[in-house]
DNA sequence: GCCAACGTTGGC
DNA sequence: GCCAACGTTGGC
């Protein structure tokens, strides 16, 4: 099983609104990054876990945890004209981007913020606190995920 | 709203 | 294939 943090604007998307969908479940459209096409398309598989990542907005940080139950499958809003993800060079017989589906899990206790997350020695590697990174689908290692789930889950103080 | 850090585009 | 210009991300 694979570890991953997921970003959404919650103006956009946001936990609770992944929650209050039929069965708790969406797809993640409007991914345009190839690395991070590539983390969904080639390596997430169902039962992997999701920590759900605010990003953009007034305090940055993880929200709860979310469980993929869809391997990707071609992103049908990128051919859409209408749609804000429209990707002229894709096609439905060479759809270029993908998407999985994932289901809410777990409210934390304590919203994670970003500057906790900061703090914590243990996650200093953790790829959505290194300077200059963005992409919105990134790998978490078991330790990170778990040392996040222990600070939403209220059982370590900080 | 600012702006640093990236990724993409397109002329050459 | 280089690289300047442009667009986007996302913390602050």
């Amino acid at each position: 099983m694979k570890y991953w943090l997921m970003k959404s604007e919650p103006t956009v998307f946001s936990f609770d609104d992944l929650k209050g969908r039929p069965g708790s479940t969406d797809s993640w459209e409007g991914v345009r990054n190839y690395q991070a096409r590539n983390y969904m398309r080639d390596e997430m598989k169902a039962g992997d876990l999701v920590l759900f990542y605010h990003s953009n907005c007034e305090v940055p940080g993880v929200a709860g945890i979310a469980e993929v139950v869809r391997t990707a499958y071609p992103d049908h809003t990128s051919w859409n004209p209408v749609s804000m993800y429209y990707d002229p060079k894709s096609t439905p017989q060479n759809p270029r981007w993908f998407m999985v589906d994932v289901r809410w899990k777990e409210a934390f206790n304590r919203y994670v913020t970003l500057t906790d997350m900061r703090s914590r020695p243990e996650l200093m590697k953790m790829k959505v606190l290194q300077k200059g990174q963005r992409l919105s689908v990134q790998p978490v290692s078991e330790e990170e995920f778990d040392t996040v789930c222990r600070m939403g889950r209220g059982l370590e103080g900080g």
